[in-house]
DNA sequence: CTGTTAGCGCTTTCAG
DNA sequence: CTGAAAGCGCTAACAG
């Protein structure tokens, strides 16, 4: 029952020495001699004394530890990047401060001071829409350690995302190739350049396939759940509605899908589905979906490694790192099917 | 660009008063003359200055931040818990220290210890099967306010999780009601209490349908997935394979369903099941999941609370929560067929 | 209503 | 090889 901690103090003079003493052989950080360092650990065993970090990061004004903010702690994506994070941040000896920015602006700002308060040695942030204007002049104006995730606003910082055109234009692509020429796109959160890269994409994809784009086609699903399922609705109203969708993300997919269940439609034999952002159980799913897969642990571990680069030395260039995606190949796009498009 | 950071000091000499005061004005802790306050924010405001909480923590021995120590961050189970506790946490002033336990004994006591060498105010553990001889005792010799999630060892702290035995009960009667005489369980790792609860549960279930137990419809699907899909093809290479498999947690259910659809049998055609565990997107999974849901996100808030209230009061008896399941009704149980076992 | 002062537990010069 | 002492930035008696 160790009511009070045991200090150095306490260590320092059971073992006899100065509290300079044990700080050293604690920390490894200057030469002892044989007896002083073997009293000092015995004397540690015998109270079952532990650093009290706090203190130490007053003195030495590092905490190690690392801060990650991110909208909806809930969302699956997240979830693989939260754990890809905390095992980087603590094989480099960090621990994790975690706050959920709710996709908005004010509360971004508030949980990044939170943050910064607890004086975390950097910080790890998916920007919400509005960190353009708030959060982001505020982190510069702070010059603290940062590295943006996910969504990639350009800028000053150092960032790391995924591709996101190309492999958007590579899934129009493959609809076109089986055949469809009314294709629709359901899109994530307009304000974010992750979107807005992505209908890039679903532009260029189109295009490179001799198609059309009709503006119609291209649905904002917003980032909440019921958007995407009314905007899959509006789509399938259409006097001349898709006979292909590509869902702009993970979020966006469970909407899409729902939306097509609402109205029985089958996929791929009635609309063939696309989407960007796997799921870990997609094969569980039904039907099984063919998607462009972020590596998402990949993508945390990268964000660690030019976090702590970066608060090693501050004054290096901003960097952008951009992951490749990977195409999983399963049944919603029917390819397997003998006429994909029908009629 | 604010090079250093700016401390209490310089606020008070730019307000001209001492620092003394600026600490109260800032934490409303003694009243001060309303010139004093007004002059303090503005000095605040002008120099942008925000609060250490380090020193404040060093100062006031109270960090103000929990520690939540789990296993697999990754497992979407506790994705909601994650993200419940952070909002109560945040609710309450107090931010959110993460540790992930790789659902193993030593780590799971490193991971205690870095939350504690950061001075959390308290700790969540959802205990490994190891915790009971290496990081229970521990804690409770540092009498630290801990309260166990979701697995309930019992023993002298505080815990929350749901109910297990009932609830699985109800899950086998079903599907006995369905006609089923010979029922299998999936269960998870062996060493957990809340395993054995809900073996116990099939066993009464079983009992009370009047069905005789056949050890070895019990399989062990341990915590990794691939063991479960095992265990499920060791289940239909039975002589008398069984007609109705209950899983025991959302792992093992990812499991089953593979090894289902690995012997390509439909369900509930061929075989019906019913799980312990929601998902959230369970509705798109296919088949549609027939489940005992838990609450989680409740239980993440109930062990905030209880967490909070014992960092208050040190001396409460412990507590020991039970929460409630619901049974979600959807399709893999086969309700809806005919003539549910077959021949 | 306000300021002085003594810590919180640890790190780190600076002298031995 | 070792120790004394001065902080890190803040809080909280204790005196005015």
């Amino acid at each position: 029952m160790s009511q009070q901690m045991v200090t150095m103090g306490d260590v320092a003079r059971l073992a006899g020495v100065s509290i300079t003493t044990v700080s050293h052989v604690i920390n490894g950080t200057r030469p002892a001699s044989e007896a002083a360092t073997r009293r000092v650990m015995e004397a540690v065993e015998r109270t079952g004394y532990t650093p009290n970090t706090i203190a130490r990061a007053l003195a030495r004004a590092s905490t190690q530890s690392l801060g990650l903010a991110i909208s909806g702690l809930a969302n699956p994506y997240f979830t693989d990047l939260i754990a890809a994070v905390e095992r980087e941040a603590g094989r480099a000896g960090h621990t994790l401060l975690l706050g959920d920015t709710r996709e908005d602006a004010d509360q971004e700002l508030r949980m990044v001071q939170a943050l910064l308060e607890r004086r975390v040695d950097g910080l790890l942030l998916a920007p919400s829409p509005g960190a353009f204007e708030r959060t982001l002049p505020f982190l510069a104006a702070q010059d603290v350690p940062v590295v943006l995730i996910d969504r990639m606003p350009g800028g000053d910082f150092d960032q790391v995302g995924s591709d996101n055109e190309a492999p958007t234009t590579q899934l129009v692509e493959h609809l076109a190739a089986l055949g469809h020429r009314r294709i629709g796109m359901v899109m994530g959160l307009a304000a974010l350049p992750t979107t807005a890269e992505r209908v890039r994409g679903y532009r260029a994809g189109m295009a490179s396939a001799g198609l059309p784009v009709d503006e119609a086609l291209i649905a904002y699903g917003g980032s909440q759940r019921d958007l995407a399922r009314d905007a899959t609705h509006a789509l399938l109203d259409l006097a001349d509605p898709p006979t292909a969708l590509v869902s702009g993300n993970n979020f966006m997919t469970i909407g899409v899908m729902r939306g097509l269940a609402d109205r029985e439609l089958r996929v791929p034999e009635d609309i063939a589905l696309v989407t960007f952002d796997d799921f870990e159980w997609a094969d569980l799913f039904h039907p099984r979906l063919t998607a462009m897969a972020q590596s998402i642990g990949e993508l945390g571990q990268r964000a660690v490694e030019l976090l702590l680069s970066r608060i090693e030395n501050p004054s290096l260039p901003s960097r952008s790192v951009r992951l490749p995606t990977s195409f999983v190949h399963r049944d919603s796009c029917g390819c397997h099917l003998r006429d994909p498009v029908g009629s």
